[in-house]
DNA sequence: TTATTGACGGGTA
DNA sequence: GTACCCGCCAATA
C-alpha cells in the first residue's frame, strides 16, 4: 500500500488555515502553537510551500508575527497576495496587515471554543 | 552523509 | 524601533 501520510503535519496545517474566517488573518506561530507539540513555524511556513497544488489554502491570511505578506513574493503575482486580502476585508498597506492585533485570528482558541 | 536554506518566533542588547 | 542570535524540523544540493 503507498504511504499516504503526507506528513501528517501539512495536512494539520491546511485544515487551521482553511478554518481562518473571511476578514481574518494568523500567524505561523500561531499555527504551531495550535498544533500544540512545540513545532517551529519553519515548519508552518514549510507545508504552506508544499500548499502548491491545493488552491483551497488561503495562505494570504497566513502572515509572520509581524502582520508582514512575508510569502507574498510565493503567489503568482507580488501583489496578489495583498489583493486577496483586501478582497476578504482586510486592510494592508506596505505589504503589512493594518490592525492586525484586530485581524488576529488565533487558532489554539478560537478552534477551542 | 553533511551543509545550507527556508512563506518564522522569541529573546536580548 | 532596530539589530543580532538561537532554536526548530524538513527538504534540497
Amino acid at each position: 500500500m503507498p504511504k499516504k501520510d503526507d506528513t501528517n503535519f501539512f495536512e494539520q496545517v491546511y485544515a487551521i488555515v482553511e478554518q481562518v474566517p473571511k476578514g481574518r488573518v494568523t500567524t505561523y506561530g500561531a499555527i504551531a502553537k495550535s498544533l500544540g507539540s512545540g513545532l517551529s513555524a519553519r515548519m508552518v511556513g514549510w507545508a504552506m510551500n508544499t500548499c502548491h497544488g491545493d488552491p483551497r489554502i488561503p495562505a494570504q491570511r497566513v502572515v509572520n508575527r509581524n502582520g508582514q505578506l512575508s510569502g507574498k513574493a510565493h503567489f503568482g503575482t507580488p501583489t496578489r497576495m495583498q489583493e486577496l486580502l483586501e478582497k476578504d476585508g482586510v486592510a494592508v498597506k506596505n505589504d503589512t496587515v493594518q490592525d492586525f492585533a484586530k485581524r488576529f485570528w488565533d487558532p489554539a482558541i478560537e478552534l477551542a471554543l
